[in-house]
Parts: structure tokens; sequence; C-alpha cells
RNA sequence: GGGAGCUUAGCUCAGUUGGUUUAGAGCAUCUGCCUUACAAGCAGAGGGUCACAGGUUCGAUUCCUGUAGCUCCCACCA
């Protein structure tokens, strides 16, 4: 078969996926075999894939792969998430495209709308997984929304509220006027915004005097119900019980003192409005004092702002801004930078409101979850997120889980017409409990909650009820493969989710979720940028596929992604990474033109390269061994892609590549295939398609890359591994003397050698004489008159050829190395001069200072004796 | 305001308990090669007082302290 000039991955990736998929590689069911298990992190259903997924995905991948080749029973769930506030954002908006209002809907209407949304776009992402070859068990894919998984997140609430955890209460709360929905402290993003900081004056009641506050929400001021200054401070002193009219309505609001306000911030007194701010709330808490809430719920100005009722809350600023500047209330403004607080899906800003709500309180729950991670029994890669964790956990502060969103789980709680109400799994069940506790006279119709639950209240389940933990306790698979073995995620969603699955894990299992958690960094521009789809930075990934193929992207991502470093990506790497796959793609060519001239009894003095490149796969597979277990998986995809390309490629073969027209070994070839076939198996779960395309081409297989097991590699033979990175020292630094000489590679040479080691290059000597261009090899005790010298370690090689010689370049350049050698040993000498040294440092120390001393004064001679017979 | 982290070649980054022939890789640069696996390649080369200043040590890119710059997280200064 005539191969193509280049590795078509287009064709190799589809032809793949669907054999491993019709094979049923990628189902599990419980065995025998130790379990390697991980979860997804589920991805939104409103999701496309991103730079962060493929990050995110490939790791997991990677980490699945190789546990599979290692012979464990590997099973990664799929599955997405219903994205609550996210999901129900997009509906609403396709239906305002359509002329269509949420609120025309009923909750039923809509919420099969949402159904044929999700339906419809939902299981996008999940198709994208498959682009980039991932090992999922699709048979297990899961969604929060599922039948037994919604049943769970309500048996949690139950049972939550049941043991005390949850209840209800008015809280200040996180408002997103778009959504019109509550949002948790998480959801909350502070970004710096620029704004204006007004001072307006408020006159005091009955005098002529006034007071000055400074403010940047001068629309609030008709909520206001104090004015607050420092009891320390002077200025104000006589003004504390008086009263202040609030501009433009002219209500009277009291003047406090209270030590909260700061006195050289702005003008040192504050305007209190407990119903817009949650610092004034506490204050007004404290002082007693009036809630006047002024905005409806959309973020409009309501009747009991008296004034510019129906605008929305910025519009109303700006026009407020005018009237008090007609008024003459306002005494100046100034730019002014502060932390303002955006909701994390729509982007709108915060309001604080005060609401009724529920709540999960976190404390008592929390503390076995700490002591998971902080004992150990959880490991966070890296470590350093622990301490964050730490803090998070100990601190932490009550959940609001209800959210004014009609996409998610329906809370539990049924209401009678007097606002008493029960929490049960469904509306029978509620029934029962109203009867029990309020013990009505006659039937009572209830009504259930409006509100749905936080996605995260569903989401901090996942890594049991994907395996029906909850809803069919102690079933087999969650015996099986629960906990699970790595969560990998990005650390922005430490305390959104991580956090809270241990909660649940230890609540509900009794058992931790995950015994080691990854955090991968972020993902950048070049400019240090997030990547993101409103910066609009974040490049196409199934176009990146398309372009360089899926094992280039893999590649690409991975070479540069230490765990919990961010990574600028660049598209640069993508080439490296598609370069490499057409590296392999030429190895297999060449490696193939071999077969039709395959001869059992062929010469071949090829003994030594392959007893070296057995042993540099040794030592590698010792090493990847090593860098996999501490998840230094960039570290390893280096080692290999540095074995491949350099060590068989560049080296390996060249040594063994037999000459044009002349045969090669049979046991030569075997070897090679063989060599190969370990390196794609090395590479395997970093680059899962390119690999099984070769191990097939390369011969014919009745078993398939992926299901292969890795052997363990032996011991290394290190005098091999000597011998061979002298002889690749000795080929480059010939190769350099020939450069630097002006030997076109086309002329032979003849090689004089004068070494201790004359066995030695016996043995390596026909590769030696190949590699650079030598016809003949004599060796010698003594200088070779009329030759280029090349001193290489402790051996001296003289060039013989037809070219007149240039000494003085030679000169300069052993010169050269002269003094940086003399350099050296005056720096090595320094050091065992040196009696301190020589008693304190460890006596391997020493015995290594003293063999490069001894090493640098004969390479001296060695060079002083050259430049003198020059 | 508190906490964490980063600063190594032109760029992006490795460097694992302080000593490994006086710091590695990829990309970029320079020189020579269309050598029948690969020009997306081959053979070579150049390039870094390891942010700065102190300290500990026989010895510091590596440990400690301080300084500067950058990044992230947390926190109620209107």
């Amino acid at each position: 078969m005539e191969l193509s000039k280049n590795f078509e991955h287009q064709a190799a990736e589809q032809k793949w996926y669907s054999h491993w998929l019709a094979q049923g590689y990628f189902n599990s069911q419980p065995d025998n075999r130790p379990a390697y298990t991980i979860v997804i992190p589920p991805p939104n259903v409103t999701g496309v894939l991103h730079m962060g997924h493929c990050l995110n995905n490939t790791i997991q991948d990677v980490l699945i792969r190789r546990a599979a080749m290692q012979g464990f029973n590997t099973c990664w769930v799929p599955g997405t998430d219903h994205a609550s506030i996210a999901t129900e954002a997009k509906v609403v908006q396709m239906l305002r495209e359509q002329g269509i209002a949420k609120h025309s809907l009923s909750r039923e209407d809509f919420l099969k709308h949402a159904w044929v949304w999700k339906e419809k776009y939902g299981g996008i992402i999940l198709e994208q997984l498959k682009k980039m070859g991932c090992r999922l068990d699709w048979n297990r894919t899961s969604f929060t929304m599922d039948d037994h998984y919604y049943k769970s997140v309500i048996g949690v609430f139950v049972d939550l509220y049941q043991k005390g955890h949850i209840y209800r209460g008015k809280r200040m709360i996180n408002w997103d006027v778009k959504a019109k929905t509550a949002l948790s402290d998480e959801e909350v993003i502070r970004k710096e915004t620029q704004q204006k900081l007004y001072y307006l004056r408020y006159a005091i009641e009955g005098t002529d005097k006034h007071i000055i506050i400074a403010t940047v929400r001068p629309e609030t001021i008709m909520g206001d119900s104090a004015i607050c200054v420092n009891p320390n401070d002077e200025r104000y002193q006589q003004l504390i019980g008086q009263k202040a009219l609030v501009p433009l309505i002219n209500r009277a609001i009291p003047i406090i003192a209270d030590d909260y306000v700061t006195m050289d911030f702005g003008t040192g007194a504050l305007k209190v409005t407990p119903a817009h701010d949650t610092n004034d709330y506490q204050l007004g808490q404290k002082h007693n004092l009036e809630i006047i809430d002024i905005l409806n719920e959309d973020g409009t100005l309501n009747e009991a702002a008296q004034i510019l009722v129906g605008e929305e809350r910025f519009a109303a600023r700006k026009k407020i801004v005018q009237l008090l500047e007609e008024g003459h209330y306002l005494e100046k403004k100034e730019d002014y930078t502060s932390e303002v607080g955006y909701s994390e899906r729509t982007d709108a800003v915060v309001e604080p409101r005060l609401s009724l709500q529920w709540w999960v309180s976190m404390k008592q729950l929390s503390e076995p979850a700490l002591e998971a991670v902080m004992g150990g029994e959880i490991a966070f890669i890296p470590e350093k997120f622990k301490n964050l964790y730490r803090h998070w956990m100990e601190n932490v502060k009550d959940w609001c889980i209800s959210r004014q969103l009609w996409w998610g789980h329906r809370i539990p709680a049924w209401y009678d017409d007097r606002g008493n109400y029960v929490v049960a799994a469904n509306e029978a069940e509620a029934q029962q409990a109203y009867q029990a506790k309020y013990k009505p006279e006659s039937a009572v119709v209830l009504t259930q909650d409006e509100d749905c639950l936080d996605t995260w209240f569903s989401s901090w389940l996942w890594p049991f009820e994907v395996f029906k933990g909850y809803s069919n306790p102690g079933n087999a698979d969650v015996q099986y493969y629960y906990p699970t073995a790595t969560l990998v995620t990005a650390p922005e969603i430490i305390f959104f989710w991580v956090a809270r699955m241990i909660v649940a894990g230890k609540e509900y299992m009794h058992q931790i979720p995950f015994k080691q958690v990854y955090f991968t960094g972020i993902v950048r521009d070049k400019q240090a940028r997030k990547m993101s789809k409103s910066l609009g930075n974040s490049p196409d990934l199934l176009e990146l596929i398309d372009k360089h193929g899926a094992d280039a992207v893999r590649f690409g991502i991975m070479i540069s992604s230490p765990a919990g470093n961010d990574l600028l990506f660049d598209e640069s790497s993508l080439e490296q990474g598609r370069n490499f796959g057409n590296k392999l793609w030429n190895a297999l060519k060449l490696i193939k033109m071999w077969e039709a001239k395959v001869s059992p009894d062929a010469t071949d003095d090829s003994a030594f390269a392959l007893q070296w490149m057995q042993s540099r796969l040794y030592e590698v597979k010792a090493e990847v061994e090593i860098l996999m277990q501490q998840f230094r998986l960039s570290e390893a995809l280096k080692t290999i892609y540095s074995l491949v390309w350099d060590d068989f490629c560049s080296w390996y073969l060249e040594w063994v590549k037999p000459g044009f027209d002349q045969p090669i070994a049979s046991k030569v070839y075997e070897q090679t295939i063989g060599f190969f076939t370990e390196l794609l198996q090395l590479l395997h779960p970093y680059m899962p398609f390119i690999t099984e395309e070769i191990y097939h081409l390369l011969q014919p297989r009745t078993t398939d890359l992926c299901q292969l097991q890795l052997v363990p590699g032996e011991q290394p033979d290190a005098a091999i591994l000597a011998q061979g990175q002298l002889l690749k020292e000795a080929i480059t630094g010939l190769r350099d003397a020939r450069n630097k000489n002006q030997l076109k590679p086309k002329e032979a040479i003849v090689l004089h050698i004068q070494s201790a080691e004359q066995d030695l290059y016996s043995t390596i000597g026909s590769v030696l004489a190949k590699q650079v261009n030598a016809q003949s090899i004599a060796y010698t005790d003594d200088a070779v008159a009329g030759t280029i010298s090349v001193v290489i370690g402790k051996d001296k090689f003289y060039i013989e050829s037809e070219r007149p010689i240039d000494t003085a370049a030679q000169k300069a350049e052993l010169e050269k190395e002269l003094v940086h050698l003399q350099g050296f040993l005056v720096s090595v000498e320094k050091k065992l001069g040196n009696e301190r040294f020589v008693q304190n440092a460890k006596p391997e120390v020493i015995a290594l200072e003293r063999k490069k001393q001894s090493d640098a004064q004969e390479k001296i001679e060695l060079i002083e004796a050259t430049l003198k017979g020059l």
C-alpha cells in the first residue's frame, strides 16, 4: 500500500473513534479488576466546547487511557448539567426572538420549550468531546435532571430540612435584575468599575445648616432612613440626634452615630439605605431604622420612591443627578473607582435586596469535608489549593439555594394561603405532613413553592448519583466505582462545586467522592487574557481540530499545561503537535520501505544500536511512570516526545538504516517494529488516533493499541547508555568540525582516532563512520599531521580530507574551549582547596568534584598538546 | 485591607528534598544542506551575571528576609 505524504487525520479520526465505540471498549461493567473512575465535570447544556474544556477533558482522557493500559477497569462518566440560570436565560432569549414573553407562558408550557431546547442543543458539547477522542462510557451518560437524579435532589433537600440544615429566611441577597432571581455569593463577580462619587447636600431640619454626604448611588436617596457619622467625629457632634431632609422629597431622617463609619472617607457622613445595601441593612437592624424598598424586581423605581417612578435604576441615576443639580443639592462630583458586583450569568449589576429565600446552613456540614482535605484523605494537586480550601471552609457562609427560576429542581415546599408551609418530597406527603403539623379542620389547598434550586444543589451529588448512589443505595455500580479516583477541574469552581461535593459525599455516602483533585490552569490568550466568549478571544476548537487534527490539538494543549498553572494558548504549539504527528508518520514510511528488503542472513552491525535503544526505552518508561504518578503530564509528554524524535528517529533509525540497495537483517527489522510499537503505546494516551493508525499500518494486527497492556520495563544497561552518550557526542563534534571546515556532507573523510578506549570504538566504529561519512577509520597513538584535530571528551580525532585546512580557525576554536575549561578548573579547584568543603560535603560530592578536576586537567593537556601540534 | 502565587534565553515555559562537567526545551534567529522517511525536514551554531538587595551555608537558580513589578483569591469603606 502506498502511504500518503503526510498523516491524514480526518479519515483516521472518524474511523478509529467509531471502531472503538463499535468494539465497546469504552463501556465498563464491574468485574474483579481494580476500578479507575472519573466523573466528568458536567458541562452546561448551553455550552459549546472551548479551550477550557479541551484542556480539562484531554487531561482526563490521558489519565483514563493510561489507567486502561495499566489494567484498571476504567470508567469515565459523561454527562451534562441543566445549568438552571444559564439555560433559562437562553430559552427566554429564544422565546423573545419568537415574540413570546416568558411571563405570558404557564410554568408547564415554559418547561416544555426548555426541554425541547435541551434535547436540541444540550448534546452538542458531548458530540464535540467525541471529536477529541475522549474515552467516555457513553452508556452512562447522565443529566442532572434525569428522573432518578431529580428525585435524589428533592430527597436530599427534604432530608437536610428534616435534619435542620435547611431553613427559610429573610436576608440580604444578591439580586439579578435581568434574570429576576437571587444569586449565591459565588455567582457574583466583582469588577473594578469607573464610577462617580456624588457629594449631596442634605438640609438640617429647622435650621439653615446642611450636611454633605458622598454616594455613588444618588438614585437611592429616596430609600434613605438615616445619615450616619462616626461618634468621634468632631465636625458632626452637634448634629447627632437632629434630623436631615432628603433632597427632592424632603423626608426627615435622623442623624445617627456609629463607629462603622470611616471619618476620612468622603465627608465622613454616610447616607443609610437599609433596603439597598448590605452594610446599611446591618446598620439599620442595629439602629432600628425603617426599611424603604424603592426598587422593583426588574430594577426600576417603584411607588415608594415618589419620584422617577418606573425609571430603570441607571437611567434614574442620570435624571436624579440633573434634578439635584437644578435644586442646588449637588455640591460636587468626582471620579471614583470601586468594585461592583456583576451577575456571573447575565452580567447585570447585582442589586442587594432583602428577600425571603431558602438557605443551607453550612457550618456543621462542612466539618468532615474540611477534615477530609486537611487530613490528606483527599489530595489536592497542586497542594497550594489546600490553603484556599481551608480558608473558605473555615469561614463558610450559609448557602442561598433558592432561585426565582422555573428550569431546575422545584423546591419541595408547600404553602397554605396563610403562609404556613411544610417540606415533603411530593404533594401527597406534603398533605400528610401538613395535616400532622397544623391539624386543619377542613381540607386545605396547598401550593408548591414557585422557585427552583441553585444548579450546584444538584451538581454536588454528581460523583455518586451518576451511579444512583442516593436513589438506589448500595447498588453494585456505586459500590464498585465510588469513591472515584481523580477529579479534574478548574480552581475557579473549588467553592461552587469541589467543596460541596466533598460535603455531600461525606453526608450521604459517608465516604469522600474522589481521592485526588487535579486542578488545571486557566487557558489564556497571548495577551494573558482569560479566554471567554464575551471577549471573543477563544478560537473555535472544532476548526482547530479540523485544521490540525485532534491529536495535534491534544498535544498542543498538553505540552504546555503543568498542573495548576495558567497556560497561554498559542497556535504554534498545535503546529508542533502536527509536526510531531508527521514525524511519526514518516518514521512509519521509512520502516515500511524496509519491509521489502528484510533478509534473514543479512550481515548486520546494529547490535550496539539495538541494545542502546532498548535501554533508552526502559529508562524512559520508568521516568514516565514516575512523572505520571506525580501528575506531571506535560513533562511526561515532553519526555516521550524527545524519546521518539531525538533518540528513535534522529539517532536509532539513522544508525540501523540500511544503505541504498542494502538488505536489512530480519532481527533488526523486527526489533525496530517492536520499539516503535512500544513508543506508540507510551504516546497513545496523548495522541490516540495517529498512534492507533500507525500501530495497524506497521504490521497486520489482531489487537487494538488502545487495549494493549503496558509491559513494565527492565533495568536499563548503564554502560550501554554511557557509550551511546559518548558516541552521540563524538558524532556531533565531528559533524561540527566538518561544518566549520566547509566539508560538504558528500565529501568522505578518513578518520583517525586516538583514544585509550580502542575496544569501545571498534564496537561502535561502524555507526560512527556512517554518521560522519568516513570511508575508513584508523587508530593511532599520536597526532596525525595535515589533519583537522578535534578533541571530544578525552579522545582525539583527526579528520583527513582533501581540503586545505584552515589552521587559524581551528586554533581559535581550541583556544576558546581551553579558556572555558581553565575557568571551569579554577572553580573546581577553588572548591576542593576549601578545607570546609572537604570536611562538610558528602563523600560522593567530593569524589565527583575530584573527577571533574582530573577530567578537566586531562582535557586541558590534550588541547594544549593539540595546539602545539598545529 | 488580608492571603496565595509569579519574576530563568527575543517569546512561552521546565528545572522534584542546595553540589550532576559552571542552567534545559519548544518557538524564533544565524550557518550549511532539495542526503531516495520527513523542507511541517536534516546537520550544526549563537543566545541567560536564573527580577533586585541582603542573609544562612564550605557551596544558593534552588532555603530565609526585605524591595520592586505582575497575577489571582478573599474582605462591608459609602
